[in-house]
DNA sequence: CATACATCCTCTAGTCACTAGAGGAGCAAG
DNA sequence: CTTGCTCCTCTAGTGACTAGAGGATGTATG
């Protein structure tokens, strides 16, 4: 178990800039860690990992709020099975909203890229299947 | 052909809302379209194309820096194809590197869902799903 | 031990891509 | 002709960072 991690470093090993962590911590995303004789923050291993997940939840399209209820579902190991269920619930059917958005979107890509191979624009139909594409299944709303 | 379409009717027609559409033309993505003799904006169905494809570029995850070279290739037509290739090419791997990383995290809420269907508390693994996986480096920074 | 230099601290302000609201003008229907 | 909708411009606010100023601390080398 690793402890006493600078911030520098538990912002490489997580990916998360310096500055955006201490923004975490400002909005409550992070608990405060402890500090050193000359103030500087000292990280666990348990908040690397927390930070990995917040930022791959982050990339995932998950707005900070939603991130909080899932580190909720975590944070709280003895809360009822029926409010984890619920959580855990809203929470699944926002993935597979967005599974459904994304494979429709990684769809869309390849037949661009299909229809690209190579050509002068004159050729490209890029801009035309992104235009054209008046009642498309990509209308999931996401958010 | 359309024409004198009021800007409320293009953006039910693409989707795009009305103060997204004028802030589009504050930022120049789209070109200010003649006015009525009521000063109203007039659009017609090049305009409406044109939101449409920014839309669902925006919905594909382009940054409207590359929506604009995107656009910019278009209107200089005759040209390489390499470039909006190599944007496209891009967004396909985020997408597919999201698709892999929903699927476990979808994999994991059923998980806690089917445990507490029986009754049982289910113990989050939640953050590990996301969290350890470290080797994923490659796709931290990409623009 | 000194000094250079990286890393850290707090704080404020800026960015991107919108979004909301104030305050007012245009237009179509009853 | 008035009600009510859409439109106009403008400013300010939002979420989630990101950059920079100005200063303290920690560490590697002469």
């Amino acid at each position: 178990m690793l402890e006493d991690i600078p911030i520098g470093t538990v912002a490489k090993a997580s990916g998360v800039k310096v500055p955006t962590i201490r923004y975490y911590e400002q909005i409550g995303l992070l608990p405060p860690p402890p500090r050193s004789e000359g103030n500087r923050r000292l990280y666990g291993s348990g908040d690397l990992r927390r930070l990995s997940f917040i930022r791959h939840a982050r990339e995932l399209g998950f707005e900070i709020e939603a991130i909080r209820t899932l580190l909720a579902l975590q944070d709280r190991p003895g809360q009822s099975c029926a409010e984890a269920d619920a959580i855990a619930r809203a929470r699944l059917l926002e993935v597979e909203n967005r599974l459904n958005s994304l494979n429709a979107l990684k769809v869309e890509l390849e037949r661009m890229l299909a229809e690209c191979a190579h050509g002068r624009i004159a050729d490209c139909r890029v801009i035309e299947v992104l235009a054209d594409h008046g009642e498309c299944r990509v209308h999931a709303r996401n958010d």
